[in-house]
DNA sequence: CGCGATTTGATTGTGCACAATCAAACGTGG
DNA sequence: CCACGTTTGATTGTGCACAATCAAATCGCG
């Protein structure tokens, strides 16, 4: 045989396939409040870590200044976060949500409750797929092939 | 309280972050292959189904037209898949791989064990994560939320 | 101090994703 | 036959991702 298995037999296309899927679900939800779900996803860093630098945020959420860097800058040109370059290095740039960048929390608190009730797994199989998606992670980062 | 819980505890960034992580991965193993991540699921489709049209192609990857046609003239123009019009309906585009399309596919055979290897899941957590992604999949797709 | 190596973020270029719009081809009712 | 609505893919525009390269700031070591 040796015959290359199908779409349907590859782990990598199911996990390609939901990624998409559940971002679409997100874009829905996240158009009322004028977000990308990457823009989200660092302003959920923010809330919860307040000022911090470019490089901690890439680190934080596995993405390259390449990536980070316009995304910020559109957060900026609408008003949601602050850049500065710090005091003690010059080289860092620091990152903090501006009051209007804060206020977005609020709107944004049910958002994870309505999108996980969407997808309607038990609690259990939660925690099972995120368990085993984090293992996927580690060892996809850590493994150079 | 009613904070928003920080990305630890967030499902929708464990999925987005593993999915990167394994396409990171395939990035390496399709290099050597000239391919893309995409471009290597549109020729997965190719070789199991031979001739197929975009829109079924679309179908299958669950990938618009935007996405498909400059990924397709890409593979085209590197000389791995043909283009014509259906002559029963002149609007229908028939995507086939060529000989040298279809001579990657023995290059990329061992592919899939490699990375699964790579991953280090037991063969019955593959399945329960299929299986959920799947799931999710499923509900993301239906559910306008 | 001074100079080479390192760190940090920005820039550039390629390639997805997806929404919105478009034009050509098809199909059907009148 | 023909006007109208539908289907099919292409095009355009925005926004990620990521590799490669760059410049400025910092650090280390003699």
């Amino acid at each position: 045989m040796a015959e290359t298995a199908g779409l349907d037999r590859q782990i990598c296309f199911s996990l390609y396939a939901a990624s998409r899927a559940v971002t679409g679900l997100y874009r829905q939800a996240l158009g009322e409040l004028g977000l990308t779900y990457p823009q989200y996803l660092v302003l959920l860093v923010l809330w919860q870590r307040g000022e911090i630098s470019v490089g901690d945020l890439g680190a934080a959420l596995a993405l390259d200044s390449g990536t980070l860097s316009p995304l910020l800058k559109r957060l900026e040109a609408h008003g949601l976060v602050d850049r500065s370059r710090g005091a003690a290095d010059e080289r860092t740039v620091l990152v903090r949500p501006t009051a209007a960048g804060l206020e977005l929390r609020e709107r944004a608190t049910g958002l994870p409750d309505r999108l996980a009730s969407a997808i309607g797994l038990a609690p259990a199989e939660f925690r099972q797929l995120q368990d085993l998606l984090d293992r996927v992670r580690a060892a996809a980062t850590s493994h150079p092939l």
